[in-house]
DNA sequence: TGTACATCAGTGAACGCGCGTTCACTGATGTAC
DNA sequence: TGTACATCAGTGAACGCGCGTTCACTGATGTAC
């Protein structure tokens, strides 16, 4: 007979589990269908509570979706400061950073999912909330390029549209992989190609031509 | 007293005309949710028929949106000959291509918004048929720019990835276009710019090297 | 040209179902003393 | 440490509503002769 483990469990940290329920419920019920689509009741039964519990944590699907813009974001940032902090050469971003993009795209594919899905077809304030945060990290990327011995022949508005063109890329690429995971291979060379093309396009770039 | 305007039209004319306001009804609809999240009886309603009556038209919502895929890719095909017969060199495609696209998205804008849409998130026969259209013009593209002089520069590999880097920028900047109409003018302004660094990496590319 | 029949786009009632939201509740956990 | 009360995550019944789909139908248009 085994004993009995008891674990012992406050009730926030009960709720706080409940949480994490309903949204890791909600990312998986969006995978193959969006935000807009799915329903409360549909959540609440994935995760195994009655439909009115689900507004103890939330008060609708669209703060559920802003919630889970949050987070996905947040774990986003998090990879971009290991790219950064890791190629300190211009062209080094591509060899070092889409290897780490893959990763980190293969280990959250349900957050990059939900982002490419919503920010196209999710409630009006999700999609306004994608666009506001993919615009942040555009500006940080532009910042970041500035700092590199091959960011000074830039002009600021030059390295804004640098940085967007990327930015909009990379999104893309993020797009592919999540879209076919099983040609990670192929759509990683092909990427370092087309990278290669635009970074010669930036380094022959003369702000003032 | 006026004399009263006898319009005589065809059972088969009057078929088509229901069949074109379900087409528009739809792309109405969809134009700040998505057709995995209409319904058929919001369709029917706002076409003045019946719900039943939609079903002589379509079988499914999902093929209704498979008939939004045809007719969207036709006409953006139509743009594709314009701006491929209109810019004999590599280079204008630029100045030449963006106030058409412009133009064009102003004109359809509809069936643009649909694209970027579903393309995302809508059911899965959907994605499946843009996904295929927007690799077709990808290929297409392809082979106009193997036909200019500057082509030459190029393996067939790598014109394919030039092509598939020209395509999804576009689609970046027709989302761009939909999303805020109104600033028209700049995306255009920034878009150019940043096709020009594109196409300065284009232009010094040697694929042998 | 006139008649009799076929076709078929659109109708309207009906069905069972899942939806979001309300409300009063339960009972375990937390807290004040 | 023990007791009495407060908090609050989750319950369960109930509501009116819109959903997709079935079915038998209507009546105008089309066609064969």
């Amino acid at each position: 007979m085994a004993a009995q483990v008891e674990v012992i469990e406050s009730r926030s940290e009960r709720k706080e589990r409940t949480r994490r329920a309903i949204l890791d419920a909600a990312l998986q019920l969006t995978e193959d269908s969006s935000l807009v689509a799915i329903s409360l009741r549909q959540v609440a039964k994935e995760v195994g509570i009655v439909p009115t519990a689900f507004y103890r944590h939330f008060e609708s699907v669209e703060s559920l979706g802003l919630a889970l813009v949050d987070e996905s974001f947040e774990s986003l940032r998090g990879l971009l400061r290991e790219v950064w902090l890791r190629s300190p050469q211009f062209q080094d971003y591509i060899d070092g950073s889409l290897p780490v993009l893959a990763e980190h795209v293969r280990a959250h594919r349900a957050h990059y999912s939900f982002i490419a899905r919503e920010r196209a077809a999710g409630p009006p304030r999700v999609r306004e909330a994608i666009r506001h945060e993919i615009e942040l990290i555009s500006r940080e990327l532009a910042t970041d390029v500035a700092r590199l011995p091959d960011g000074q022949a830039f002009s600021t508005d030059h390295l804004n549209l640098l940085a967007d063109l990327i930015v909009s890329f990379v999104v893309t690429t993020a797009e592919r992989l999540i879209e076919d995971p099983g040609a990670e291979a192929r759509i990683l060379a092909d990427t370092r190609t087309q990278l290669r093309m635009l970074m010669v396009g930036a380094i022959n770039w003369r702000s003032a031509r």
